[in-house]
DNA sequence: TTAGGGTTAG
């Protein structure tokens, strides 16, 4: 006797109830009646509330298996979503289901694909199931597995995994299917070539948009293109889907071209209904940096537009420097959410306006946002340029407690803080530890090392870098140049200048050029490094003439100086460094009277010296000290222990350079005025305030001046002690009386 | 008696 058609139960007082009568009627363990009563909890109860997939569990485990049951449990448990408890769950149920002898079907895989796309597990689980997936299916089950397949690679970034899966699909065979497919539909048999129609495993618009977007969130935006390109030479018409896809690429790409031409599509074929569009578009025109046509998509949606829309022109106007023009739009918003406020700050950071970004970082709170991983990559990057250890410290706990989730680009920034604070110990463990890395990780820790003086282990990491097969973009070669040119490694610095274009055709840019004349003028090139600098197709930058100038004060070429000076004069008149360096060289050489012409063109020019200052951070506290500060609350032990240098300095034979003091005063005026520089205050503060344990950490603005230099090499090995000073451009690491700069900076 | 791809922040 059939069932009677049961009641579809819409609570779960109802689905009791009807569990009630099956069990009652003997009709629990009849497949359809059982079927029908777990397929409604699933559909109408798990999704609202994942406390359900217990019940629905608790009735599958009590009913007769069968391939159709397990693929139903399989859909509770992706239903039910990522938070509904135990992640292994869906495994364990696939492991059960093969040791009960029942055969997986595409279903089955379908939903363990897509369970997997939420829940992440780790990739190696992934690869056998896709492994089993090939191993126990029939071709024809395939369609319904192989594009969420694609998607489950997509969701993991794994983009090369995602076009493996997509190669599988075999496309060649669609000609046999659809002969096979016309032949059953010519003979009558028009059920069963519906039926094949259905299950022939053929490459659709969704497999190919899910390769597109694994390609385009991995950052291969050119694959990403060229796969578009492909799938319209097979005759596949794109959906809205696949230009979101593309229109993400092209912002990447920076492909205004294509960008307009899918623009061109869009409204031929009326998509711009798809607010998900709009931000895809709106995002292209405003990476690519056009604005008109960005706020014309902007202004079209009019107002009620969603937050998305909002963030990706505010993140385009910050990201092309008119972070002014994307706090008004911010001001504007009615609900901002996280992303907002993480491009806003990113903004202000990358403006150097580190004040407003703070500001915006306390407001978080008060709008109810919590802090997330992009925050904190952002106040790490602020603490980086700021030299602000404690701070940064006090953020790497927060990822410690799991508070974020820590990720890749949090490793990279958490590093790259320690080694702008010169942490080179820190920055390295933070390296070891990170289970993923990526060429950004690796370009970090080169440059860490390069600024930090440390060029021979910048190399070692390179070497590397290259043998875990990484491969180097054009800021992995300023890194390796700038270790070659902070440590003077010459050799080393003319193979890697040729081998970046030869072996990875990376043109120089003026950056990589920068360095190399820098390496050349410090290694008493100049001649070599000026015809690099006439013979390169880009126009010579402000940061090109400052290294020859540098070059020039250390290897005493007074003639090419004033001709570096002189570029630099007319690229930057406003920079007192310039005059200031010139000015030294005109002293060093004892030319006094072309000195005080540099002094009457500052004067006449109005162009101030920018006062020095060195900090210092003691017990979470900044102490910020200029010359001859009398200032500091401990200014009585300070001045003593400044005495107490002088005299173990004097003790071991050293004696001030006062040749630098050009200021008509007596011997001993010098020496008191070269003794309350900055830097030295700073120091003398840190030694008899910080446990003798600790470095003394010192942050400069200005560089380091000769007679400084010298002293602190003495003092680190007379009080045997750590000292690291960061100046403008680089840092010093003072240790048992040497400089990791090698007294070249 | 089961299905499928999405945009914006580091």
């Amino acid at each position: 006797m059939p069932p009677a058609p049961w009641p579809t139960p819409r609570t779960v007082r109802q689905a009791a109830v009807l569990h009630a009568r099956l069990t009652a009627s003997g009709y629990f363990l009849h497949p359809p009646s059982a079927h029908h009563l777990l397929n409604s909890l699933v559909n109408c109860l798990v999704p609202f509330d994942p406390l359900h997939l217990r019940y629905a569990l608790h009735l599958f485990d009590r009913m007769p298996p069968s391939t159709f049951l397990y693929d139903t449990a399989l859909r509770a448990c992706f239903r039910a979503g990522s938070s509904s408890g135990d992640p292994d769950r869906p495994f364990v149920l696939f492991r059960r289901m093969r040791r009960a002898g029942i055969r997986p079907d595409g279903f089955t895989f379908h939903f363990l694909f897509k369970c997997s796309s939420s829940h992440r597990p780790h990739a190696l689980l992934c690869t056998m199931l896709h492994a089993a997936c090939l191993r126990t299916m029939l071709p024809s089950a395939a369609p319904f597995a192989s594009n969420s397949l694609i998607h489950m690679y997509v969701e993991l970034g794994l983009a090369a995994d995602a076009r493996r899966a997509f190669d599988e699909i075999p496309v060649k065979d669609a000609v046999a299917w659809i002969m096979v497919i016309t032949g059953l539909a010519k003979m009558g048999m028009l059920c069963d070539a519906r039926l094949l129609l259905s299950q022939a495993p053929m490459r659709d618009v969704i497999s190919w948009t899910g390769l597109i977007t694994a390609y385009s969130r991995a950052g291969q935006a050119k694959e990403a293109v060229g796969c578009f390109k492909s799938m319209l030479s097979e005759g596949i018409a794109p959906d809205k889907v696949t230009v979101i896809g593309v229109l993400s690429a092209c912002a990447q790409l920076k492909d205004l071209e294509l960008g307009r031409s899918l623009h061109l599509l869009i409204k031929e074929k009326g998509m711009l209904t798809s607010e998900n569009l709009v931000v895809a578009l709106i995002d292209m025109y405003a990476k690519c940096g056009d604005f008109g046509h960005a706020r014309q998509v902007f202004d079209a949606v009019g107002r009620g537009r969603r937050p998305q829309s909002w963030n990706a022109i505010i993140d385009g106007y910050c990201k092309h420097g008119h972070v002014d023009v994307a706090r008004s739009l911010f001001d504007q918003m009615e609900v901002r959410d996280i992303i907002t406020f993480n491009s806003m700050m990113t903004g202000y950071i990358h403006s150097g306006q580190l004040r407003e970004a703070l500001l915006l970082f306390m407001s978080m709170r008060r709008h109810d946002l919590c802090v997330d991983n992009f925050t904190v990559v952002s106040l790490l990057t602020a603490c980086a340029s700021l030299g602000a250890l404690p701070q940064g410290r006090a953020l790497h706990a927060c990822i410690e407690q799991r508070l974020v989730e820590a990720d890749i680009y949090l490793g990279t920034a958490l590093l790259d803080m320690y080694m702008k604070c010169g942490r080179v110990d820190e920055a390295t463990i933070v390296f070891q530890r990170m289970g993923k890395r990526d060429v950004h990780t690796w370009t970090a820790m080169i440059a860490g090392l390069a600024f930090n003086g440390m060029g021979k282990a910048a190399l070692e990491h390179f070497y590397q870098m290259r043998c875990d097969g990484f491969q180097p973009n054009s800021v992995s070669y300023i890194a390796v140049l700038a270790a070659c040119s902070h440590s003077c490694l010459l050799n080393q610095g003319r193979l890697y200048f040729d081998e970046m274009r030869i072996l990875y055709n990376i043109h120089p840019q003026i950056e990589h050029y920068g360095c190399m004349i820098d390496l050349l003028g410090r290694s008493g090139l100049l001649d070599e490094a000026m015809d690099l600098v006439k013979t390169m197709p880009i126009q010579p930058n402000a940061v090109i003439w400052a290294s020859i100038l540098s070059a020039c004060r250390v290897h005493k070429h007074i003639d090419l100086a004033q001709c570096a000076a002189e570029h630099l004069l007319k690229l930057e008149p406003d920079e007192d460094g310039v005059y200031v360096q010139l000015y030294n060289i005109y002293i060093d050489s004892r030319l006094w009277e072309n000195a005080s012409k540099i002094r009457m063109l500052m004067e006449e020019r109005q162009v101030k010296k920018t006062a020095g200052y060195s900090s210092i951070t003691v017990a979470g506290q900044v102490h910020k000290f200029v010359v001859s500060d009398k200032s500091h609350p401990r200014i009585l032990e300070i001045t003593a222990m400044m005495e107490e240098i002088s005299h173990r300095l004097k003790s071991v034979g050293y004696s001030p350079l006062t040749s630098q003091i050009t200021v008509d005063v007596d011997e001993e005026e010098k020496e008191q005025t070269l003794l309350a520089h900055s830097e030295k205050l700073a120091i003398s503060f840190g030694l008899i305030s910080l446990a003798p344990n600790l470095p003394v950490h010192i942050i400069k603005n200005l560089r380091v001046c000769e007679d400084c230099h010298s002293t602190i090499k003495l003092i680190s090995r007379l009080w045997n002690r750590e000292i690291i000073v960061r100046d403008r451009s680089r840092f010093h690491h003072f240790r048992e009386g040497t400089c990791s700069c090698n007294d070249f900076w």
